[in-house]
DNA sequence: GGGAACTCTTGACAATCGTCCAGATATATT
DNA sequence: AATATATCTGGACGATTGTCAAGAGTTCCC
């Protein structure tokens, strides 16, 4: 449902004959590196206070141009949390698929973890703010939906690899696994962000009890 | 650290003696009449889109009141987030104290669940919300950390009385177990307000799979 | 090089925001 | 009744918002 990021304008239907012909990735180009604008906004200062001219001021563009390539603000973030997607549902595969071990690949996971807190801190209250405006505003449930499901998705690929080296079965479904995941996740985000050093080695901790009962 | 939801006014320090006296709890009643207008407009539209002029006019008084018992809008806010905890931390304790089996409380709980996310449903985005505005903003920290605190052991007063009624002990920390609760909660919640009839009953059936596992 | 289409800037617009304030109304004491 | 205080209204303010349009600049085909 939600297959294209990018669509190109439907610029030059049946048009003249003359005049620039747009490469046909340019526009998609400049699309992409307004969304991350858009998403290096919406990380820093979130949703509710995000403005078009803010996006606009970390690209290198004026604020008219997103109406160029945007139809609303609307259009826009929404192009924005498509383009998101991409970038956080793989984090973990690497890891996965190389480990040899149990304990390997739980190492791998946790260090992984724990530079993403540390690094993409504000990426993922992004993340957390989006799926809480998806209750309140329709279009951003598909897309909101979709990304949950990929999480889960990776969540569970790590889970049952773990387990499958334990010769095991994951106790817990998917869904109940990536919900306790997502939940200690967003726990110790706003402790590490309230600048709790701690909370980076308290949440593998608590992983790394858990994870050995449940899978 | 955020014991008192409202404070008076420090109005008449060595004032006269003639004029209106004013009713000590006239004050801090009008402030939780205009609290629960600022949750009823938040739990509507959101935090993003929530207006003092708005929060009035769910009210029975014009906008201008609102800065006559709050400083700003940040202290309103502040003020109806700390309401609000009073309102859910007691929900399922009824429960909890009368239940003379397992059986009897996992039903009671699970109707109550239900019953929650289906009457209350706006209420709950709302706290998701503010949870997350949390992660942007230092001034809800304090009281967002507080709530989710209670909703924690008020999950591990279920649990740890529902395991304790199998002469069993929970196998997950109180910290998980509640993760593995919210992350659930969110999600059906998501798919209950976007019209999913089933919603409320495969939340149920999850957790009525899930509970026996882990206490 | 001329011209057409694409790209981007700039300024304007109506609307809405939080905040403030002068004054009206209500209330309770003397 | 007179008066002082508490409460509330409604309009005004400056700032900011999303949106749009007119035009300058750029690019490329003829």
């Amino acid at each position: 449902m939600t297959e294209q990021v990018l669509e190109r304008k439907p610029c030059g239907e049946g048009a003249p004959k003359r005049g620039a012909r747009p490469p046909i990735d340019k526009f998609n180009a400049r699309r992409i590196e307004l969304a991350e604008a858009a998403l290096e906004t919406l990380a820093e200062v979130g949703y509710a206070r995000t403005s078009l001219r803010e996006i606009a001021q970390k690209s290198e563009f004026s604020h008219g141009v997103l109406h160029y390539y945007f139809s609303d603000k609307f259009d826009l973030i929404c192009c924005s949390v498509r383009y998101y997607k991409g970038k956080c549902v793989t984090r973990y595969d690497q890891i996965t698929s190389t480990a040899r071990s149990r304990d390997e690949l739980l190492d791998g996971f946790l260090d992984k973890l724990g530079e993403t807190m540390r690094l993409e801190a504000s990426m993922h209250r992004l993340w957390y703010d989006l799926r809480a405006q998806a209750l309140f505003e329709t279009a951003f449930r598909d897309d909101v939906t979709a990304i949950d499901k990929s999480l889960e998705d990776m969540v569970w690929r790590v889970v049952s690899r773990f387990s499958e080296l334990g010769g095991k079965t994951p106790a817990m479904s998917p869904e109940s696994l990536y919900a306790v995941f997502d939940g200690l996740f967003q726990k110790y985000l706003l402790r590490h962000l309230s600048g709790d050093a701690q909370a980076i080695a308290d949440l593998q901790a608590e992983l790394r009890r858990l994870l050995p009962m449940i899978a």
